[in-house]
DNA sequence: TGGCAATTGCTATGATTCATAGCTTTCAAT
DNA sequence: ATTGAAAGCTATGAATCATAGCAATTGCCA
């Protein structure tokens, strides 16, 4: 929940005069990407699950949302596929979605169903969505002007 | 382990002109940033998991090698506090550290002790260096040329 | 100096997430 | 008509992570 690393104590060197530019200049993973990014994503999402238990929702949960709104047309294996969880993680996952009658199921043919949102489904996406925007929003600010515009494009030159 | 988001069936519209730009036109969550971190973590994250199988190491049990490399004076406790992790799951993962004889611990008084690196676990780090530096290198050539130095100043905003 | 709060290292435990394997039914293509 | 693939599910195990509590020790402060 929370991913706040804390500086290595120092013992030696207590004062080094510049003490602006890296805030940890002991600690050797401060400089590694691939740790900044682990941690800013933990971070990052932590910030958003807690924002989300107002809604009684999980990320994982409120991202099945936001991917059913609209349509009517995707299976369990479709959602599993766009997210990236398999079909068998996905039955707990909509079976609670289905205990809060936030979806329903109709039948596609005999061996498919289609997952759809109800009512109270709609709604639910409409309050997720004003969290996720805010969230957005909130995350774009934390990263200076200068950076802003090229985080999306580097995240998404990762993630494939 | 894999981390590919398939883009969504597109039921209708099967010809859109502009074959470029968003190579997900269909998927609500291709433009958010939080959700692409997510991914670009998750995918990194398992990556560097695979590489390290290699030397018999977990990410978190890499990350304490790196921490302790030319230290002699952290204690259990200071690495929790460095890498976020609670006191109490510290226990079994140095635990695997010095069952594979690549940490031990001496005594510092009767309540604190010092971890530290065997030798083996200094030959270990050594290899472990070399797997991290070429990940952060693989990863950062990953990102368009454009952006790339925006990456850490950026994940540094999010990640405090 | 005596006492008390904080720290250390640990056990035990539960929640959550995630991956794998296997099963049955159904669809679809040859 | 048969067979291979897909859908939906059960069961299970691994890994990560958080919480609570305990005994011993330390350090601060009156």
């Amino acid at each position: 929940m929370t991913d706040h690393a804390k500086p290595l104590p120092n013992p030696e060197l207590r004062d080094h005069d510049p003490p602006a530019a890296d805030p940890w200049p002991d600690d050797p993973l401060a400089a590694l990407p691939g740790y900044l990014l682990r941690r800013a994503a933990n971070a990052m999402m932590a910030e958003l699950a807690t924002r989300l238990t107002a809604l009684d929702l999980r990320i994982s949960e409120a991202t099945v949302l936001l991917l059913l709104g609209g349509r009517e047309d995707l299976t369990s294996a479709d959602i599993g596929k766009a997210l990236d969880i398999q079909r068998a993680n996905m039955v707990p996952l909509l079976a609670r979605l289905e205990t809060a009658g936030l979806i329903r199921r109709e039948p596609i043919n005999r061996k498919s169903q289609a997952i759809l949102l109800t009512e109270a489904g709609q709604d639910r996406l409409a309050r997720v969505r004003e969290v996720t925007d805010r969230f957005e929003r909130d995350l774009l600010d934390r990263v200076p002007d200068a950076h802003r515009a090229h985080l999306v494009p580097a995240l998404r030159a990762l993630s494939g």
